[in-house]
RNA sequence: GGCGGGUUGCCCGAGUGGCCAAUGGGAGCGGACUGUAAAUCCGUCGGCUUAGCCUACGAAGGUUCGAAUCCUUCACCCGCCA
């Protein structure tokens, strides 16, 4: 068995952690128990927390026993963040997004279970044993145990108290929750190993210390980097928007363009971190990179290799179809109409019934632009286009003879965002005027 | 409980009666250049039935010809004191 703490960090995705000798010991000593949360603050988890199964996966393979916990209590109050306090979530609301997320996760560590012999995850959720817990349990069971000097020299907790934005005493309290929730895996799974954003460190250490000292037992914790783009911005946003792991807030589509699209520096960075290629293989597309960047050696890497991972194959297929088709070199009339069709369906397409309609109006239908006014200013600079040729008059309706077979339009806003409308009304019109 | 400070558009942050849909920076978006990359430059950046109108400066009232700016109450946040 290769060890698997030189495999993490080979890929970068160690940058904290306990006694790693200790650590490598204990692993080496036979299946080790270990597991990681999530908080429900989303309907779905994204891209930043793809890092978490990497190493989920990487110490799966490694013979080791996983469990996933949906943070149900937890998200009930509140990881706090440095900036701001945050918005509690209704109870109905996070219970629903605790099943949705489970749901979407379980193929991450299923599939090699299932495929590979490896050990079945076993799926928490810590609302299990803390909402029956009560007040005095808290404060005397619990609470006894942390020091306050050391909660508040949290670096989120400090943060906030040095900001204008305070913090409550629910979120102050959110590190007792977290640091219970190792102590309670420890006494229900023997679980001595959890792993978390660096971020988490101070939630990680503190279940350290809590198991320690009410059952003198050593445990692990590894901390993941915190991933950022070579601008220092968070990883998996772009327009604006969040790029999650559900396909109905992200489309395959849009998920495979995300890592297409990636800047080089940050794509050459990222691969060890999220791809499960043997190492010579990621060195190689990284040089590939190096000497022939529009190759994008790494960013198609990453596209293929993780749409399959989060999406399954057959999603990649069609997204990398998809683009083909949207961004190749042929014409859009060369299409046939049934490639057409599927490229614009997963791209995201929206259904009208009347062709006469303007092409601003189209714009913010197909979701290329969020109002009319948007729409608008975007024909104004030159952004707007009806398959591929740029529109200037944002009022314009387009001519019958401009649908495509099966009755389709081409929108694109700028250079990336394409989508599609479907009018079956103008398909015989267009198929065979045209 | 008392006193003081604060709450502005996605974020930060100017603005103390008309010249404010609101300075500036960041993010975002579009164009040029490219490789569906980066950097750079230019433009844009509340909404709408877009030469006009509507909604907005924590919430609700009020003063005024006119309020983000003044007054009252409420909510929330910060600090000091108790």
């Amino acid at each position: 068995m290769t060890d698997v703490i030189d495999e993490l960090h080979r890929r970068g995705l160690i940058a904290l952690s306990t006694d790693e000798d200790a650590l490598r010991a204990h692993l080496a000593e036979g299946p080790v128990t270990y597991y990681c949360g999530f908080d429900p603050t989303a309907a779905s988890l994204h891209v930043g927390h793809l890092i978490q199964f990497m190493v989920l996966r990487a110490l799966q393979r490694a013979g080791h026993q996983p469990i996933v916990l949906v943070g149900g209590a937890t998200g009930l109050i509140g990881d706090p963040r440095p900036t701001s306090e945050r918005v509690l979530n209704d109870p109905a609301q996070v219970a629903e997004w605790v099943d949705r997320i489970r749901r979407r996760v379980a193929p991450f560590l299923d599939r090699p279970a299932a495929e590979d012999g490896h050990r079945a995850p076993v799926y928490v959720d810590n609302l299990e044993w803390t909402a029956p817990m009560s007040a005095i349990e808290l404060l005397r069971d619990l609470g006894k145990h942390f020091r306050v000097n050391r909660m508040l020299a949290k670096e989120a907790v400090s943060a906030r108290l040095n900001s204008d934005a305070g913090i409550s005493y629910a979120e102050f309290s959110y590190q007792i929750l977290q640091a219970n929730d190792f102590r309670e895996l420890h006494g229900r799974h023997g679980c001595t190993l959890q792993t978390g954003g660096s971020d988490q460190w101070g939630n990680l250490t503190a279940g350290i210390d809590l198991v320690r000292r009410t059952e003198g037992a050593s445990v692990h914790a590894l901390g993941t980097p915190l991933i950022t783009t070579a601008d220092g911005k968070k990883i998996g946003k772009t327009e604006g928007a969040t790029v999650w792991l559900d396909p109905e807030l992200t489309s395959p589509y849009a998920f495979f363009q995300y890592w297409l699209t990636l800047d080089d520096v940050d794509a050459r960075a990222w691969l060890p971190l999220f791809s499960e290629r043997p190492a010579e293989e990621v060195a190689a597309l990284v040089a590939e990179s190096q000497e022939r960047p529009a190759s994008r050696a790494p960013q198609r890497a990453l596209a293929e290799e993780l749409t399959a991972l989060v999406h399954g194959p057959g999603e990649l297929a069609q997204a990398e179809a998809a683009g083909r088709a949207l961004f190749g070199r042929a014409e859009l009339t060369e299409l046939d109409a049934a490639t057409l069709e599927a490229a614009l369906r997963e791209a995201g397409a929206v259904e009208v019934d009347d062709p006469a309609v303007p092409v601003s109006t189209l714009l913010q239908a197909a979701g290329l632009a969020s109002s009319l006014s948007e729409a608008r200013r975007t024909v104004k600079e030159g952004g707007a286009y009806v398959n591929n040729v740029r529109v200037t008059d944002a009022d314009s309706v387009p001519a019958a003879g401009e649908w495509l077979p099966g009755g389709w339009l081409v929108l694109r806003k700028g250079k990336r965002s394409v989508a599609g409308v479907h009018c079956p009304a103008a398909a015989s019109a267009g198929g065979s005027g045209a």
